[in-house]
RNA sequence: GGCGGCAUGGCCAAGCGGUAAGGCAGAGGAUUGCAAAUCCUUUAUCCCCAGUUCGAAUCUGGGUGCCGCCUCCA
């Protein structure tokens, strides 16, 4: 089987090829960089940043271009509103969105166009507009005229004789009346005074926002790509006007394949700034959700489909993740006690995965696995692949925890080991990689002094080897009141945590 | 009003015509003085109604309900 993918331009399920065999072109509408990244934004670069490992894993060479919007009118406000300038604005947004993004384990993309810095490229292709009668200007302003271009709403289903009929009361009347069509969309802006402008042939202005993902596309990419990526809410307009102002002034396809995320709703409701039900990705990570707590939780869904966010899911996803984090993790920390190789970070291709795969079961599990992710990225499936693979794992964990001396066979432990490999290289490709343990014991918070907990833990030992089980039991409950929880080990040591 | 999508156990979520994956929670058992962790076992006929079919959660038609886009938006 091969990579299939849902291509909204064609609604149907697709086989994916890609123009050069081996090499894969991918554009991903970026943020505007105004304020912190929310849930919403974490899903959508997160399913994309499976989309590309899985590319790379099956050998391909993937050019992932992303762009930042740091010219718009929320970051022209913000700045006023901090009293500073829409480039620190930008600056600062940009660096905070890396800091999430490598969080969450997501991998740089290739090149990071700013529209900032692709003007000549935007001002050229208006141009070039203009050359081609599909753009007109008045007073400043310059329109994409839709009519020109026959296949206007081939993404997402317009039919320009309707006129948006009801779009009404949504739309300023001043700038209807300069436009040809209600779907007319703006290629440059002039500006207003005393507003950050860049200079043009058509007077100081901005660019539209739809214009530089052309421009970006073209520039980095060329005039047909691969793939274009981006939310759901981007089909329309960001998308349709992308494809009418590309396809026109280059003559050429501009994407052979559309993929668009769904959304992360609040309440059956969509995520989003305007309606304020965000929750920011550096909210959760602070309130100690860990990054590949939020990877599972997002990947065990669809991601065409809707996503409902609320603490109970989250909450399931992250113990989910800890007990499969616990599987993962036992081959990097206990290696040696197994006599394991020492594990190598080298990621595999697929090919390499299923060559070594000696065992007729786990190549099953391996099979699998690729088999749902060629089917439209079915992460849910491929995810349900890891966690059945680490079942045997978790109770291996378990045992070295208990530091049970009676491991199993060596011919098992082959198999365990091997498992394992299995395990890791295929949670990679879905970006999940271990989250070691932090060091038990260490804390925040001042109820307690180490000292006074390891005090009560000595009493409650000696209480044990008394027989003393109430008093015992006593202090169990008075810690755990506290916050802290008791882990007693085979050994007769006691661990404990702060919740 | 136009375009598109969704409806599966207590919750989340796969399923793409052949008799319901997986996760969380729950129950029972094993282990443990208790607790935690872990393992095993276990819990559904798929919104409603009609139709096609030997056979439908899966296809068709009609309802009902929810959501997204049509304004900035991942």
């Amino acid at each position: 089987m091969s990579l299939k993918l849902t291509n909204t331009l064609t609604k149907r399920l697709e086989t994916f090829k890609s123009i050069k065999p081996g090499e894969v072109s991918i554009y991903c509408c970026g943020v505007t960089v105004y304020d912190l990244c929310h849930l919403g934004h974490a899903r959508s670069y997160i399913v994309w940043d499976v989309l590309r490992r899985y590319l790379i894993s099956q050998g391909s060479k993937v050019t992932f271009i992303q762009n930042f919007t740091d010219i718009d009118d929320k970051i022209l406000a913000k700045a006023e509103k901090e009293n500073s300038t829409m480039t620190q604005v930008s600056e600062k947004n940009i660096k905070e969105f890396h800091q999430d993004m490598d969080a969450l384990g997501i991998l740089r993309p290739s090149r990071m166009p700013r529209a900032t810095r692709c003007l000549d490229g935007i001002r050229e292709m208006i141009q070039e507009l203009e050359q081609k009668g599909a753009a007109y200007s008045v007073e400043g302003d310059v329109y994409f005229a839709v009519m020109q271009h026959v296949d206007y709403g081939k993404l997402s289903n317009r039919d320009l004789s309707e006129q948006q009929l009801n779009a009404d009361g949504r739309i300023e009347r001043e700038e209807e009346a300069r436009k040809q069509h209600p779907f007319d969309f703006a290629l440059w802006k002039r500006a207003k005074k005393g507003e950050t402008s860049f200079p043009s042939p058509w007077g100081q202005g901005r660019p539209g926002w739809h214009i530089e993902c052309s421009a970006m596309v073209l520039q980095e990419l060329g005039q047909t790509i691969d793939i274009h990526l981006g939310g759901s809410d981007l089909i329309f307009p960001h998308h349709e006007n992308e494809i009418a102002q590309s396809e026109m002034a280059t003559g050429k396809k501009l994407a052979n394949y559309w993929l668009h995320n769904g959304m992360v709703n609040v309440g059956g409701q969509k995520m989003s700034k305007s309606l304020g039900n965000f929750t920011t990705i550096r909210a959760l990570l602070s309130e100690g959700i860990s990054a590949m707590t939020l990877r599972l939780f997002i990947l065990q869904a669809h991601y065409r489909k809707p996503l409902d966010f609320t603490k109970k899911s989250i909450e399931a996803a992250s113990i989910g993740w800890r007990r499969l984090n616990s599987a993962l993790c036992i081959g990097l920390i206990s290696h040696r006690k197994l006599k394991w190789p020492k594990p190598s970070v080298q990621e595999k291709t697929i090919r390499d995965l299923k060559n070594n795969v000696s065992n007729e079961r786990f190549s099953k599990s391996c099979q699998h696995f690729i088999d749902a992710l060629d089917d439209d990225l079915n992460t849910s499936v491929a995810i349900s692949v890891l966690f059945e693979l680490s079942r045997p794992l978790k109770s291996l964990a378990n045992q070295i925890e208990r530091d049970v001396s009676d491991l199993d066979g060596e011919a098992r432990n082959l198999d365990l080991h091997s498992r394992w490999l299995l395990l890791v290289s295929l949670a990679n490709i879905l970006g999940l990689q271990p989250e070691l343990p932090l060091e038990k014991n260490s804390h925040q918070g001042k109820m307690h002094s180490d000292a006074e907990i390891i005090e009560a833990i000595k009493e409650r030992k000696a209480a044990k080897l008394s027989k003393d089980f109430t008093k015992a039991d006593k202090i169990r409950k008075e810690l755990k009141d506290k916050g802290i929880e008791l882990i007693d080990k085979k050994d007769g040591l006691t661990d404990w945590i702060k919740k």
